[in-house]
DNA sequence: TTAATTTGGTTTATAAAATAAACTTGTTTA
DNA sequence: TAAACAAGTTTATTTTATAAACCAAATTAA
């Protein structure tokens, strides 16, 4: 009845991060950090167990001189994603009054 | 851009009690403990938060010999609940192919 | 009738998570 | 050249989620 979330999106800041990377080809960590009000420290911590998942990639590169890591979500990612948003509709009826 | 979740209520147990709490008139923990699959131990905690929170009322009574508790999700509970729902929506973008 | 089991929970302990604070390395600015 | 800033990472702390262990009363079995 109620399926279980997976655990790894099931939290605000790598759900947010996941979010945005759905519907970009990439995404900056510092762009993620302003889009999502995160700490720079949650962020990065965050990222790397998605990560871990394989459900983004990182790549670490310069941006003239400046570092600059460059993040993507992975089709493993883009399923796990889906499967959540559809795995949290049976927790979310309809709104009642 | 991403509203904060209630952290109270971005939790997989107590989501799905609310999710059941706010579409019938009351439920019994027996009941809400086979809807969800949790542990007796789990619910037990998980319902005491939302009671603290005043989002669900629980009653102890009896039926017939065995106690009974029913719990009955309260106006407030069901605002957040619809808030909460209301907040998620920022999060989830039409999936994606 | 008393011993074992079941029911309906609560309390406590533990493992995992989220988060921020502190730190690092390199770059720009004063 | 010293101070401030940028882009992160590492570490420490506080919460959480969760299950294991426990308890009391009722039921069932011997």
């Amino acid at each position: 009845m109620f399926p279980k979330l997976d655990p790894l999106l099931h939290s605000e800041l790598r759900l947010a991060v996941m979010s945005i990377l759905a519907g970009v080809e990439s995404a900056d960590f510092t762009y993620l950090k302003t889009q999502t009000g995160a700490t720079a420290g949650n962020l990065s911590v965050q990222l790397e167990k998605l990560t871990a998942a394989d459900y983004i990639t990182v790549e670490k590169g310069f941006k003239g001189r400046k570092p600059c890591t460059t993040c993507r979500i992975t089709p493993a990612g883009l399923e796990a994603f889906n499967a959540y948003i559809q795995a949290l509709q049976a927790y979310l009826p309809t709104a009642q009054k």
